[in-house]
DNA sequence: TTGGCTCCTTGATGGATGTCAAAAGGTTCC
DNA sequence: GGAACCTTTTGACATCCATCAAGGAGCCAA
């Protein structure tokens, strides 16, 4: 499960399984030299799919860089309900914020979807490197704050938004990062239902509902958008704002509409 | 409605209005000169009851720390929904984590909850001060943090829990925080509903519950809390694991019960 | 005191989503 | 190819909480 760092070191781009580590914001700032100090203390993890990373409370003295597959963060609750917090792609790092807490123990639960390769990094390493870093620094609390602002949204969501926005808005997402109106969903039907907070029934449901409007059309995994502007709609109600109601598309979507 | 600088400056604690600037972890690492700079920059401001300080979308070009009174951070949706984010208690600091962005724009509004008395920081010169101060930087770094900690904790409770469950919770920490089993709730009930993301009406019927279980009782904004030990079953469902379903203590409040 | 607020409470009803159960596809492994 | 298994879908029903409407309760002003 754990190897060592045998992904071959050179100046200039530092390619994992096609995975350059200056892609990501943090490591961006990096010159060679700390780069090597870094990935000395670094190791190339590979796990099956469902294998456990960490759970929730486990210590924490090590982030993550994800180079492949993707890892689904997630808490439990007493009865075994999951929600899934995020899921990480290919080039990004998580946990990394712990390393500024005093005796960091992970706040979710991490696991493989699908077979992943990462790198784990040591946080006392890291924490050197910030020390005599400013720009290192401040690239950190920008993605901290990015990730606040995230977390934020999340709940705005969560707590003024229905399943159906939900749904819509992360099918906005994912259509504007393929940049095609027709994609795969990127993780099984039942975990991004968890992500976005609903049960896979709702999930199920709420796609049906959404291709009996004619807005999308659902093959397995396959999602193709017909009517974009329908989606956007439903997605970002906001965008309705001072229109007068009866010149509002109604879309009603019933839930139990056949 | 803003002030200037013109509170006490003199090496060692920096008093405005019984608040200690150091007292905020944020200042806390600053020296006297360092924290003059930053005085130099700070408004006073004081704001009326329900008085908006700033509202989602704005300019974000500084932060502010609670001298006096509380403020509300809150988004509203389209049908004019809010929803409290949080509730800022004097002593601390809200908004700084938008200096690290671009092009920052605040993603909440702000408004004051009763008279409140606040001291405004100027982003720019706050960061020429980061950009020299290591201790600074992860003063900052482990606030931002334990906000995200924080955010991710709600989105749990959000997801996880009951209504009710999140109402124990909550008057388990003021209780903690009072360090006394009987208090007032430091904001209106509506407002707490909203923080909970719930609705008043649902808010005053499990007030009510709990208050017929024999757990709290209320006398208008004071609650005193009867029975502790069932109060923190209830906040905490995690705490009863692992007890054979029926030796459980089966506190069922069914919700329309009178 | 009385009126007019605003905030809170209470009751009746409804709706979005969860739950439970079973069927229908898909996948993997002999 | 088919058996076992998992994921997804579908249906019937339950529940939590929201909504709507009305009635108290405290507070401030005149």
């Amino acid at each position: 499960m754990e190897g060592t760092n045998d992904y071959s070191y050179r100046p200039g781009a530092i390619m994992t399984n096609n995975v350059d580590i200056r892609s990501s914001s943090l490591f961006s700032v990096l010159d060679d030299a700390q780069i090597k100090r870094v990935m000395q203390s670094s190791h190339m993890l590979n796990l099956a799919d469902r294998q456990s990373l960490f759970e929730c409370g486990d210590e924490a003295d090590r982030f993550y860089l994800v180079t492949k597959g993707q890892i689904k963060l997630f808490r439990l609750s007493v009865n075994g309900d999951e929600k899934t917090i995020d899921i990480i792609q290919p080039g990004n790092t998580f946990a990394e914020a712990l390393m500024f807490m005093e005796q960091p123990t992970y706040p979710v639960s991490a696991t493989a979807l699908g077979k992943v390769q990462l790198i784990s990094f040591d946080n006392a390493q890291f924490l050197n490197l910030l020390r005599g870093n400013f720009d290192l620094c401040f690239r950190m609390m920008g993605s901290l704050c990015q990730r606040l602002r995230g977390l934020v949204k999340e709940i705005d969501d969560l707590t003024l938004q229905s399943a159906t926005t939900r749904m819509c808005a992360m099918l906005v997402n994912h259509m504007e990062r393929e940049g095609e109106s027709e994609f795969p969903l990127q993780a099984p039907k039942g975990v991004l239902a968890s992500r976005l907070s609903m049960k896979p029934e709702t999930f199920s449901r709420i796609l049906q509902n959404l291709a009996n409007e004619g807005i999308i059309e659902v093959k397995g995994q396959n999602v193709g958008v017909l009517d974009e502007c329908r989606l956007k709609e439903s997605a970002h109600p906001e965008s309705v704002i001072g229109l007068e109601p009866e010149f509002n598309c109604n879309h009603q979507m019933p839930f139990h509409q056949r």
